[in-house]
DNA sequence: AACTCGGGGCA
DNA sequence: TGCCCAGAGTT
């Protein structure tokens, strides 16, 4: 099917089936798309939605998310995961800001910023500026993989790079921006990777996929890779003032800049630090394991309850610990698992 | 239990 | 340039 054909029948889709309500479809400006978009690149719209409006709540604009402190967004950020995406977006604010809040309309402007790469640099151009540049998220990649049966995990780059041109070549000089908002709407709503809506399609009529019943085999799935299982143990520590022990952990790695709760690789070293840190703990209940799977390894924990007669010592702050209260905690922003942890206990 | 999701960073 | 890293939700 000629480009300017497909193009016509996403479009004409989207006028009648696209969304049109989404938070950040309002009053939008380069701000809201970018905003949007980070979160949205590795998260489900659904997730996003609270989270999006609690940012726009606290952080209207730009100049508002610069000033702020880090561990604020931070906090703000907790839940969504894949933290170092918040360090980028405050960044990147910062930088935008000392230029005057004026976001940069240039594909090559916008890669340079931290957090913004070229799909996310490209939805900014088209959905906030209107411009023809095209996207490759994971909605697109999907429905051209179909539609043109591109067979190959979209991880190698030659594959990438076809995905791209095909990208590229399919994207409108005019209402660029409702083209990538159809194409995201439409892999998002009717191209789905299980139980596509393939009869309501507007392009199914020339989906290579479909003619050669491959739908369900494509996008090629990335290759599986058997990962490691970690197991650790997180100490529950509770003074006699009803205080519980967080620590703050550092600003790289899983759960950066985050606090959680102390990590230990066997319950004698929870006793032995105890005992090197003058802070004696004296274990109460051994909790049931949990498996918490990341992308390249399962941590299986298990959390122990301990109370201790100690409130203070010297090597707490040195250390990034804290004594939080029940209801302090819940304020805080914790990694899942340990909000989950905390939750069932209290 | 397997799968999904962009970008940064490093060899 | 090709790999590794990073979290929570869905299926």
């Amino acid at each position: 099917m000629p480009t300017d054909q497909f193009q016509q029948k996403i479009l004409a889709w989207f006028d009648l089936n696209g969304r049109k309500d989404l938070p950040w479809q309002q009053a939008i400006s380069p701000y809201r798309v970018w905003l949007s978009e980070v979160m949205l690149q590795q998260t489900q719209v659904s997730t996003v939605i609270p989270y999006f409006n609690e940012f726009i709540d606290q952080f209207p604009d730009v100049n508002a998310l610069a000033s702020a402190p880090l561990d604020s967004v931070l906090h703000l950020w907790a839940g969504l995961g894949y933290y170092a995406r918040a360090r980028n977006l405050h960044k990147t604010a910062t930088l935008i800001s000392a230029n005057g809040g004026v976001f940069p309309d240039q594909l090559d402007a916008l890669i340079a910023l931290p957090g913004i790469g070229r799909s996310t640099a490209g939805a900014i151009l088209s959905i906030a500026f209107n411009k023809s540049y095209p996207i490759l998220d994971a909605n697109v990649r999907r429905v051209l993989a179909r539609h043109y049966a591109i067979v190959g995990w979209s991880g190698h780059t030659k594959i990438s790079n076809q995905l791209w041109e095909i990208s590229t070549l399919n994207t409108p000089v005019k209402r660029s921006a409702d083209y990538t908002q159809a194409m995201m709407d439409l892999g998002a709503t009717l191209c789905t990777r299980s139980k596509p809506q393939c009869n309501q399609c507007p392009i199914s009529a020339s989906c290579l996929a479909k003619i050669e019943n491959k739908v369900h085999f494509l996008p090629t799935a990335k290759p599986t890779k058997a990962i490691p299982v970690k197991n650790i143990f997180f100490l529950i520590l509770q003074n006699p003032q009803q205080q519980f022990l967080l620590e703050k952990r550092p600003a790289s790695g899983i759960w950066g800049g985050l606090w959680s709760l102390l990590e230990f690789d066997s319950i004698e070293n929870i006793h032995l630090w105890g005992l090197d840190n003058n802070m004696p703990v004296q274990a109460i209940k051994t909790l049931k394991p949990q498996r918490h799977t990341f992308s390249h390894y399962h941590l299986d924990y298990t959390a122990v309850l301990a109370k201790t007669k100690m409130s203070v010592n010297n090597v707490m702050e040195a250390n990034g610990l804290v004594w939080y209260k029940v209801g302090q905690i819940k304020s805080l922003g914790l990694p899942a698992p340990i909000k989950k942890i905390l939750q069932e206990q209290y």
